[in-house]
DNA sequence: TATATTATTACTTAATTAAGCAACTATTTA
DNA sequence: TAAATAGTTGCTTAATTAAGTAATAATATA
């Protein structure tokens, strides 16, 4: 498999569009399509930044074998909505936080959580 | 540590000269020596064929200990809420989105949760 | 020391990636 | 259906990697 399929596989795994991944790298959307299909082979330090948005490593892009249940592993999305999250004013934070509370069932989301709350709470 | 320090790493820690490298890759002398050196940066079927004449993955080259900067700048409190948010079903996940699109006010966000949520629309 | 081998640096030229713009296609949404 | 969004393709131009040669520096060996 070469390197274009093998991010857009990631991408698409992670939930992501090419758009989005696009203006977290700031590259050009043309290259970004003919790297994804393998028309042009990005570089290093674009690949790099192209793992970063996806959040995966760098090697996570060469081999098939070991894995994984780590930071990385987390599905992208779920970054976007946590970037989204802290985009929200702290009332709006406690009113998303209580509600994962009441359905998680956990009391320790609100500790968990107070580093961003202490001033909500 | 950049590439080339890791390329010569490898390369030393296996007995080889850099001649040796280069006459197996069949590449320049200046420009491995570049690329050792961290001048230049190798594109990635050079740095595929530096791995064969060493003998290793490409994968090698890249430390898996080098977490994201992306995902590390986010605080253990944060991780902690990944978790429990993933610990939801579809359903739960999909009223935490929707609140959480409705206070961002971004339709965006629905679109990065697509593929989380495809089975449950 | 003197010599040979290895490695680095300074050029030029060729090939490839990347940015930027425009146009086109395809899919989704209103 | 019409409009908006996502993705692709065709260009041009800029930046970078790579090949090649030659000269220099550094290191090892006789």
């Amino acid at each position: 498999m070469n390197i274009g399929k093998k991010i857009k596989s990631i991408r698409e795994a992670k939930g992501m569009t090419a758009k989005q991944v696009i203006s977290a790298v700031d590259m050009g959307a043309p290259m970004y399509s003919r790297i994804e299909n393998g028309v042009n082979e990005p570089s290093l330090s674009t690949l790099e930044k192209i793992g970063k948005a996806l959040g995966v490593k760098l090697s996570d892009f060469f081999d098939t074998d070991d894995k994984l249940a780590d930071v990385n592993s987390y599905d992208a999305s779920i970054m976007e909505k946590i970037k989204l999250v802290e985009e929200l004013n702290d009332d709006e934070k406690k009113i998303v936080f209580s509600l994962v509370d009441a359905l998680v069932g956990k009391k320790k989301l609100k500790d968990a959580l107070s580093g961003v709350l202490q001033d909500v709470k």
